[in-house]
DNA sequence: ATTTTGTGTGATATAGATGTAACATTAGTT
DNA sequence: AACTAATGTTACATCTATATCACACAAAAT
């Protein structure tokens, strides 16, 4: 499940923009143009995990927000303020934000503030949830995988594949087995189907494809050689 | 690879109690912090080995969660009940819990009911599945066979012939035997297939080869010399 | 609607496993 | 020592499991 985020922000250009980012870094994102948008949309997601307020919004503008928002929750509140304004800043921790980046701001550092925040709120969760099997890295969070550093684009089913294998490290798991969990128990599928997705993760997965390993006559095993 | 358990509990304390406690256990924790969360969770990992439910939740109750995981899966599943509450505690085995544990509780106690349930579920498992006859180790659970620490790859045939010789360990086998046992009592053959599989295992063995040995006339035996 | 992406299945190719037979060697018998 | 029967060894034809490819279809994106 991944963490939901609020983005509220009246200019277009620039919720798309944060939406793109931290999407690809595996948030789930809801967007809202104005103050009331961001209210209403939060009432409804009892479960966004983290909220990014533009100061500057029409109906309600950031702080009117952040502080509505406050009166019934603890989430943590991002909020963006325009360049060299003192006021606004000590505004805004007034208003109960957990944190202010002012505008315009490098993606990459706005990213790794979310990570930060979502990470001293929740735990591990946002980025470490990652598993490491040699030159493989799974980002658990962000379903994705990299091999040494580079990102492979996996399908749903090749990504839950190689995931089970890599849960049941080490343990020879039967075509059978893997059909069952992968594809669930109801599935009406052959051999081959098995045998062909493997061959996709392998061939995706360049060298670290290697530890996918045939057991003949039994399934295939993950295995960091 | 560590066992997982998810526990659910809306109170943020008490799951970062719990988890830290068993993660220091060395267990694999996931954390949901209410009752959709954690069905969820649930059937996203279908590598979990123990559920913690704790009663009170949002969306879902724990006994919901309870009945909902119990549906698709026999994993055991410990409850959390607030204290002096029979009804509770009846509704809790109904709903097919295994344990159900009273707040406040020990944290060694709780851990020590955690490593019960698991080791009453998996068995000693992760170790122990293993029969070591001098430089040879048969890895049950992972279909492999070494030798002094080399794995030795055996094809299906030679592991079913080496495991039964081990299993009679000392017992001279005839042919007729091994070909009912290994290759199936239907099985049509001739006696010299076992010898010429007999030999290809001495040769995989290398060294450990020789545990195997002739009773001319008769068959062959495996002792360790 | 059109393109792209994912998915499952069958056909074919390849590699590995198997059984048999031929020949070599050994152990036991005379 | 010579013989014989059993076993060891090797080679090879056959079979089987897997790898790989191509395609049809479905789903999703554009």
């Amino acid at each position: 499940m991944n963490k939901k985020i609020l983005i509220a922000d009246d200019e277009k250009r620039m919720r798309i923009l944060v939406s793109d980012f931290l999407s690809i870094e595996g948030y789930d994102m809801l967007e809202a143009a104005d103050g009331k948008q961001a209210i209403d949309l939060f009432m409804k997601n009892p479960q966004i995990h983290l909220v990014i307020l533009d100061v500057m919004m029409p109906l309600y503008n950031g702080w009117e927000v952040c502080q509505a928002i406050r009166k019934i929750s603890e989430v943590p509140i991002i909020m963006l303020t325009a360049k060299n304004k003192e006021p606004d800043e000590l505004n805004g921790f007034d208003s109960g934000a957990d944190e202010y980046i002012t505008k315009p701001f490098s993606p990459s550092i706005f990213v790794a503030r979310v990570h930060a925040l979502m990470k001293r709120t929740y735990g591990l969760q946002s980025e470490s949830k990652e598993i490491i099997k040699g030159d493989l890295c799974i980002h658990l969070m962000q379903h994705r995988v990299t091999v040494s550093g580079d990102i492979i684009e996996l399908s749903q089913t090749e990504y839950a594949l190689l995931l089970y294998m890599i849960q049941n490290e080490s343990q020879v798991l039967s075509r059978d087995q893997l059909l069952d969990h992968v594809w669930g128990y109801d599935y009406q599928g052959t051999d081959r189907t098995v045998d062909t997705h493997i061959n996709r993760l392998r061939i995706k997965l360049r060298k670290s494809g290697s530890y996918i390993q045939t057991q003949r006559g039994y399934g295939y095993k993950f295995e960091v050689t």
